[in-house]
Parts: C-alpha cells; structure tokens; sequence
DNA sequence: CAAGATTGAAAGCTCAATCTTG
DNA sequence: CAAGATTGAGCTTTCAATCTTG
C-alpha cells in the first residue's frame, strides 16, 4: 500500500529540501557580510517595485511573505533604522502608507547584487535553462490556485 | 542593466511563493483536524522510516529541517507526550537515542493520511507528470550540492 | 459594525555557552 | 581536547484582543 502517486510526494519533499538549504545559505552569505536581514530586503524589493515607491501596510504584508502583524513590526523597525517612513492617509485615514527613505533606496540598491548572486550560487547554477522554466511555469500555477482560494475563502467556522 | 538571467529569480520567486502558500495551508488543515503539527509528523516520519523505529538526535536532526537545538526541545515535547522515548546508549554514554513508541506510531498512521492529502490538495494537484519529474530531478540537484558543501565547508572563520 | 493597523502574550526557532563522556 | 547533546538568552513569528476611523 502507500505506493500510489509517489511522484507528487517526491516532489513535494525535493522542494522542502531545496528550499530551506538554499534559503539558509543565502541568508547567511547576506548576514556574514553584513548587509540587511532577508525579510528587511522583501519590504524594501516591494516598495521599490511599487508606484511611487509606497505601498500600504495591507498591501505590503500581501505581497511580502509574512503577517499583518509581523510587518508592522518589521516596519516599525525599518523606519528607526531610516530606510522607510510612515505615514497616514490624508483621505482615509485607517491607513498608513509605508514609503521608501533615499536611505531605503540605497541599502536596497547595495544589498540586491549580493541577494542575486547568493540566488544564482545556490539555487540556479545548479538547473539547466529548460529546468528554470518548468520550475517558474509549474510554481506559478500553484501559486495562482492559492491565490484564487484566498478571493474565495468559503470555509470560515459560523 | 539588471535584465539578464531573469529565468532564475523567476524560478526562485516561484518556488519562495508556493513553498510558503502550500506549507501554510497544509499546516492549517492538520492544526483544524486536531492533528500534530508539521514538525512533530516530520520527526514521527523520520524515526519511522529509520530501522528500528529509530535515531540518534543527530541523525535526527540532519534529517529533519531544523537546528540541533530545535530538535533536542522538540524531541523532550514528544517524549512528555508519550510519542516518542529518549534513552541513553550503553557503549557511548554521550549519545541519545530517540525511539517511536506504540503511541508514537498510532499517531503517525493516524496523520499521514491527511497529510499526503494536504500535499494533492494543495501542491501536486496543479502539476502534470513531467513537470513533477523535472521538479523532483532539478531540486534533487540542488540539495545534493548543499549537501556536498556541508560536507567540504571549508570555509570557516580561523 | 467593518476595515486598517497595532499591541500583548505566547509559541517557534536559533546562537553561543555549557555539561558530559570518549 | 573533540563529539554528542542540552540549556539560557534573545530574536522572530503568530494569534487574539484592541484601538481608531469610516
């Protein structure tokens, strides 16, 4: 018994493995040269990719993987260390914007080169081109089947 | 300037998001069952496939994807809980054994079930054969270089 | 009352220091 | 002194409760 589909599980298991290696050396190579913390460069990637270089906190902890409530703190703490600021909505005021500092831009400007090459050293030199490309289709399919459940949630408890 | 090799931070952002959406909605469906949760179904796992029902705490903890340290508190929660036993070895009193128990068994039965279901549900079932058989084949390479570096790591601080 | 955001308490996890045995 | 394992201290992350505004 159990022998049925073991190809999924396999899967499943080889990117658990690949995943946690990869991250932990990464992060390591980042903290080893002193650079901002992995989590640190999520909010600082998003805000630098976003319009005006601002997102709100909602939107922020949607595209970063984390919390609500861990970037909050994590902003908080960004913004004493000046790399971002806070600010409320003049309109709405529930909302607070968090926008990138010219501080912010160059901590992220200095730490992207050795985050893509952490990437390329311990994750990608290790696939071929074909590889990469199965991996980015096939993941992407995942990711949009989790993000469509989370539109439609449907089974919350009464 | 930054535009070459997009393939493999596409590929890493990818599998960065569906590890996290799937890993999370696993783990949520196994804490709403009442279930273990994830890292103690990853400890039964290992001491289950190891002959005799199994391990020292660091084969253990090599196994599994978390610290030393992580796994020795882990494993005195599991002992407490009666799924597992810890017991000194006889010729070398330095090392530990870790050792299913009847409960500890049962509970795995009892898990793995609605854990292989999580990862259909939430992982396997977005993917064709092929594209399993390329993730399953590239990661593999990726582990088997860290791995290798955990082996030969040669690059310590003197 | 609902939505956006933060805070308090607690669990998860890791690093460095320590204990014990070879 | 080195290897196996644990412990203390501290950071990270989350859940539930709270505050504020619409």
């Amino acid at each position: 018994m159990a022998t049925r589909d073991n190809a999924g599980l396999d899967a499943w298991r080889a990117m658990l493995l690949a995943y946690n290696a990869s991250m932990r050396a990464i992060d390591a190579d980042l903290t080893r040269a002193g650079n901002v913390p992995l989590t640190w460069y999520d909010v600082l990637l998003e805000l630098s990719a976003a319009p005006g270089g601002r997102l709100q906190m909602q939107e922020l902890a949607d595209r970063v993987v984390l919390s609500r409530t861990r970037v909050s703190r994590l902003a908080d703490d960004m913004a004493k260390a000046g790399l971002i600021y806070k600010i409320r909505d003049r309109d709405d005021r529930r909302v607070v914007w968090a926008t990138l500092t010219d501080s912010g831009r160059r901590e992220f400007r200095l730490t992207a080169p050795r985050y893509l090459r952490g990437i390329e050293t311990y994750f990608s030199a290790h696939l071929t081109a074909a590889e990469k490309a199965v991996l980015t289709t096939a993941l992407t399919k995942v990711n949009a089947a989790h993000a469509a459940a989370r539109t439609v949630p449907g089974n919350e408890a009464p």
